[in-house]
RNA sequence: UGGGGCGUCGUCAAGCGGUAAGACACAGGAUUUUGGUUCCUGCAUUCGGAGGUUCGAAUCCUCCCGCCCCAGCCA
């Protein structure tokens, strides 16, 4: 028995794929694109578009051009162009010798605007963008005919050359496709095919002053670079007929427009200008805060490409507005660091416990296991002694019922230590605040074992104070307090739901001493507490910084919230 | 109230006339030197609503309701 290949779940977009397959649309071809505006930096919305694009071109064993849509110098910079290969690169998708810009094309976009003006589908028009905007009409009335809609080819051929040639002055004449101003769809009602516009364009510097617009450069960009499946996003889906009219009226090979909803995430906002106020008005530090969801963000925090790739697989591809939880991109990357980041302890927040029946000048080496899931990555020695320093939760003074951790008169496990027990508290004489714990442990319980069998409920992480190396760790959390800060039909500002508690920077912290060659970009899990990443920029040797990434999901801190309710 | 879309579990999402996959979330339980992981179990008699066609409808038809997009010389 043959056993079926495992298959990626179907969604619509594959199977339209299959059938052109089937019925041989292309040749069996499957040519995709990945089509950004160079104007700002990527987000995990478009990571679902790479992902599709690309992805399907892998699937079928296709191909996937990165193309550049540049058609609007006053708004893109090389500076994007640069960031979104990096993006892409880094999200593990190759276009090999695939990359193309729309700037590419200008000199045959030219020309096919010419061949439209000749078969008289396309005039200049000298109305004022105002006057442009009347007489489009609305959404319930039909438009008007532009007075000049009706020039001779001869004229408009010779007032679209001196467009190009830079005679008249920006936004005073534009070049609009023929097709009807009473159409229902309003991008049927004349479009703009091209404006006057004197900027320098990152590529093409001045050698044009006029610039196609999307809906003409696009479907001719996907025309001329074969593409089969020209998938775009839902907001394009009244362009279709546009993208249609276009292709058929030049007599050129066609490929389908095919649209799916964007993606939403919950607890974060997606769109280039939210987020773009955010950077500028310093409600984070950069557009790779790793708060914000764009990729250099998700990067900087420390997810990795191949949990951002499964979260893009899992969410799949339909054409309803949704909004995907943010659970389940944690969910992706504790799985993804489950199988992969090596074990550490690290405390946060650090409590002195002095183990007073501990000989004060011995210091033992502990066997620690490096990953549990992964006995591949073996173990490493972690030194344990008198003075130790546990996480500050861990100790209650009176413990509610569930609490299995340490309290006055208890016993705990030492992870991969001994047992101890707490005998006495040291407070603060002013603050009442407990400033150290007193301690006996059970030299019998080596590693963690009792010899007579005793078990003990709770295991914590601790270091040993003396071996330690400080570390600053900057905890991030969810950046909005509310899973969709833009309410539809509400003026709230979104900026008032931005969770106060996004960030918070511990700066004396105490990792093991093993963490003092952790080097940029390393992951690891902090044993029950999270997953932390170790910063690129601001990270040292023997001083290191960490981002957490996410935490360990928290059984206990469940637990405890049902009971105080 | 013009046009174009979309409505299947709390959230995503299969399903394409033969009697509601899966994932996340959630809730129980087991195992556990991470209250992690893993493993079981439960979680839509019903597919926006109402009619109709059919032996049979989430799937076809009709009407209704709700949500999203469109009036840039942005993409």
């Amino acid at each position: 028995m043959i056993t079926k290949e495992p298959s990626l779940p179907p969604n619509f977009i594959r199977n339209i794929i299959e059938e052109d397959l089937k019925t041989n649309k292309y040749e069996g071809r499957v040519a995709t694109r990945f089509p950004p505006e160079p104007n700002g930096y990527l987000h995990i919305g478009h990571a679902k578009s790479i992902c599709l694009n690309f992805g399907l071109a892998v699937e079928y064993e296709g191909t996937c051009n990165l193309r550049f849509d540049d058609t609007n110098p006053s708004k893109e910079e090389s500076e994007y162009v640069q960031s979104i290969q990096n993006d892409v690169r880094w999200l593990g998708f190759d276009w090999k010798d695939r990359l193309f810009y729309a700037s590419d094309y200008f000199e045959q976009l030219y020309a096919y605007a010419v061949q439209l003006i000749q078969i008289d589908k396309a005039y200049v028009d000298d109305l004022s963008a105002e006057e442009i905007r009347e007489y489009r009409g609305t959404m319930t009335q039909q438009g008007k005919n532009s007075p000049y809609r009706t020039r001779s080819v001869d004229e408009n051929l010779d007032l679209f050359r001196r467009m190009r040639e830079g005679e008249f002055e920006n936004g005073s004449r534009v070049l609009r496709a023929k097709i009807d101003m009473a159409s229902p769809n309003l991008n049927m009602r004349d479009p703009v095919m091209y404006r006057i516009l004197r900027s320098i364009h990152h590529r093409t510097d001045d050698r044009w002053c006029i610039y196609p617009m999307y809906d003409f450069a696009h479907c001719i960009s996907d025309s001329i670079e074969g593409i089969t499946h020209s998938i775009c996003t839902l907001e394009f889906e009244d362009h279709r007929p546009l993208y249609d009219w276009f292709l058929d009226e030049l007599k050129v090979y066609h490929p389908q427009q095919i649209e799916f909803a964007r993606l939403n995430l919950s607890y974060t906002v997606m769109s280039k200008r939210k987020l773009r106020e955010l950077v500028e008005q310093g409600y984070v530090a950069g557009w790779d805060d790793p708060r914000m969801p764009t990729i250099s963000g998700i990067r900087k925090r420390g997810y990795t490409p191949e949990s951002v790739r499964n979260f893009c697989e899992r969410i799949g591809v339909a054409r309803r507005d949704s909004m995907v939880d943010m659970a389940l991109l944690e969910y992706c990357i504790r799985e993804d660091l489950n199988l992969r980041a090596p074990r550490v302890m690290a405390v946060l927040h650090p409590l002195k416990v002095v183990i007073e029946n501990y000989p004060e000048d011995r210091v033992e080496e502990l066997e620690a296991v490096n990953n549990p899931e992964d006995p591949g990555m073996g173990s490493r020695k972690v030194p344990f002694s008198r003075v130790i320093y546990i996480e500050r939760e861990d100790f209650r003074e009176d413990a509610p019922k569930k609490f299995y951790r340490l309290a006055p008169g208890c016993e705990v496990r030492l992870r991969y230590g001994y047992y101890i027990k707490c005998e006495k508290v040291v407070k603060d004489e002013q603050t009442g605040e407990v400033i150290e714990l007193r301690c006996s442990y059970d030299p019998e319980t080596r590693g963690g074992w009792a010899a007579d069998g005793r078990k003990v409920k709770g295991t914590l992480h601790w270091v040993s104070a003396a071996h330690s190396i400080p570390a600053q760790v900057r905890l991030y959390d969810r950046l909005f307090v509310k899973a969709n800060p833009v309410e539809e039909k509400s003026d709230v500002d979104f900026k008032s739901y931005i969770n106060p508690n996004s960030l918070e920077i511990l700066e004396s912290c105490r990792v093991e001493p093993s963490l003092n060659n952790a080097t940029s970009g390393n992951r690891y899990q902090f044993e029950r507490l999270g997953y932390f990443c170790v910063d690129s920029m601001d990270s040292r040797k023997g001083q290191p910084v960490f981002n957490r990434i996410v935490t360990l999901r928290d059984t206990w801190a469940k637990i405890e919230q049902k009971e105080k309710m």
